[in-house]
DNA sequence: CCGCCGATTCAAAGCGCTTTAAATTTTTCT
DNA sequence: AGAAAAATTTAAAGCGCTTTGAATCGGCGG
């Protein structure tokens, strides 16, 4: 059933039938009853395809996954930030084209969108330090929002955590509780976000006179495996080991967890722990036995509003660059106490 | 720049241009070379959105991902499953449209994707028991490939691992090292592969005339702190406490390695473990240190034959129905060794 | 030199919808 | 009642591409 034999069972024009579905204000509201009830009965559904050629609106947004490091991994935070992109797309009318390519091929993907225009914006995630996709896709005339924020970021849209006040809080609530000797386990700090973090946690222990020791201080992309050598390398330095670990991850930070307990010390005794948590579904923090000490932001919940601002710069393009700081919490749980005497 | 310019550039007709473009036969070699060379110093792409209603193929295919239970989790699955398919669908021109919505909106999505053309067919995976989407893409029209199976599986496509076979396998190993008191840390047995992995545990165990203990049989969403909570529960009762587990998944896995530390128990030498490893870019159980024992079959890998054959049954429908079935193979890692004396 | 054929190229229709400009009907006002 | 204004409906153009059916062109046999 398509549009002209649905407006010729009802002897109307195609115009007046389009317009009664679009909620157009000029046709009679009798009219309008009456075509709506037969598109129901009918089951009548605009071709999208059709539809998207004559407004020239795509009705999709494009998200562009880069698959990172030699193993072209899938960074897993990618799947709950969709999750809640996809559920404001859904209510607003929009679909979602998934793009997961090689970092090599990223340029290819976002240029394609752009000139068959399959995509009326997209979404950046997890921008590097210089990150190139930021001038291509302004060059490239697609509005876009991107998910953290690097460079020159008062000239375009974008979300992000407060990462450096999370990390220099966390590593205060750490000095307060007396330890000195604290190790950061870093994410890849090629991101933008992980350097943010670890200057936040510099900034901390330079406040109390403490100079940060490379000897303490990882960076790598945060999998369990990660945290768990990092880790189990710093503890076996036994006198000098350190008596906290500042993590980027709860992923990294189960593996610590692991390195403390084959250390055989006790986690919120001898050695105590702070993550950050992105709160994904699948890695509850909170609901899975005692929940680690974290700084807390929701990265479904960034999904969301991500998708609800892009939306908006698609829809009313005048409005300047929106941009928007999230303030991770604190919430303490049973891996952090005192610093141990000695 | 659209194909009306182009051809008006090059003194030549749209038509002769398209099929320059598109590889037809009846075009002159020099022309062709021609158009070729001017499409590309344009930059010329065609339209996407006009092609789409012009040949009547969406060239895009549809995920539809449920979030379940009542976190509306997100299965970790999916990311790497999506990045072996998108591989295969960037390569052939295929777009990729994700959807992930609540589990009671899957039908009103599917329906829609079958009514609005937005897709040639879609990706069904995560087959539960008695699956209601398998009958409604059915009824739909919709082209479709499962990865899984379940119900009536000589109708339809699909691909699958043989779960059956490498639990049992799984379970003989553990057996003939002499365990006797195996637990089962299985998947959400709503899940019809979750079924069969036990199915292929219990035919094991009654082989060796083990009667299967319900105590010793868990069923839940494979977690980390699910496979925790469950060992720790199994492993309080010391003297009966099991020998082995056998696991549905790393993550969950990585539940129990800890449950079992904290009992002060040590893996590979007082209990044994195997796990199914479904080799995510993110967890992967050979690089991060010493390996668990495992049942393997890469998901990714999955996803990319997946793709592919979902295409071939786009492309050309007439071909009946395609099923694959893998072997997963089993490595040794240091998890498993012989059962402790008593 | 003419008609026929295969090789190329082209004009125009069509995909199914939205939207502009015009036509028609209804209402309002004097 | 009649004209102007407002409300409603319609025909037709157009979105940018593919594809059908027809036209053009050069070469070949008779």
């Amino acid at each position: 059933m398509n549009l002209k034999e649905l407006a010729a069972s009802l002897g109307l024009s195609q115009t007046t039938v389009s317009r009664a579905l679009n909620g157009y204000p000029e046709v009679r509201e009798e009219t309008r009853l009456r075509v709506e009830a037969a598109a129901k009965a009918a089951g009548y559904q605009p071709n999208a395809r059709a539809r998207r050629l004559a407004t020239g609106r795509a009705m999709t947004i494009g998200h562009v996954i880069p698959l990172s490091g030699e193993s072209d991994m899938v960074n897993p935070i990618f799947s709950d930030f969709l999750a809640g992109a996809g559920e404001v797309y859904a209510r607003e009318g929009y679909d979602l084209l998934l793009s997961i390519v090689a970092e090599s091929e990223v340029e290819r993907a976002f240029r394609q969108m752009a000139a068959n225009g399959s995509v009326d914006g997209v979404m950046i995630q997890g921008p590097k330090r210089e990150d190139p996709r930021i001038p291509l896709v302004q060059t490239l005339g697609l509005p876009f929002l991107v998910h953290g924020r690097t460079g020159d970021y008062d000239s375009y849209s974008w979300l992000d955590i407060a990462n450096f006040r999370a990390f220099k809080r966390a590593s205060e609530f750490l000095l307060d509780l007396g330890h000195t000797r604290i190790a950061l386990i870093n994410g890849l700090e090629t991101m933008d976000f992980a350097i943010r973090r670890r200057k936040g946690y510099e900034t901390a222990l330079q406040d109390r006179g403490i100079a940060p020791d490379p000897a303490f201080m990882r960076s790598d992309t945060m999998t369990e495996g990660y945290g768990y050598l990092a880790a189990a390398d710093m503890l076996a330095r036994s006198a000098l080991r350190p008596t906290a670990f500042l993590v980027s991850s709860v992923m990294s930070a189960m593996g610590v967890r692991r390195a403390i307990g084959d250390a055989g010390l006790r986690l919120g005794k001898d050695v105590s722990l702070i993550t950050h948590d992105d709160v994904l579904s699948y890695l509850n923090n909170d609901r899975d036995g005692p929940a680690f000490t974290a700084t807390k932001s929701s990265v479904r919940a960034a999904g969301r509003r991500c998708a609800e601002i892009l939306i908006k710069i698609i829809v009313s393009p005048e409005t300047g660059p929106v941009q928007e700081l999230w303030e991770p919490e604190l919430t303490v749980g049973y891996s952090t106490g005192p610093a141990p005497p000695g």
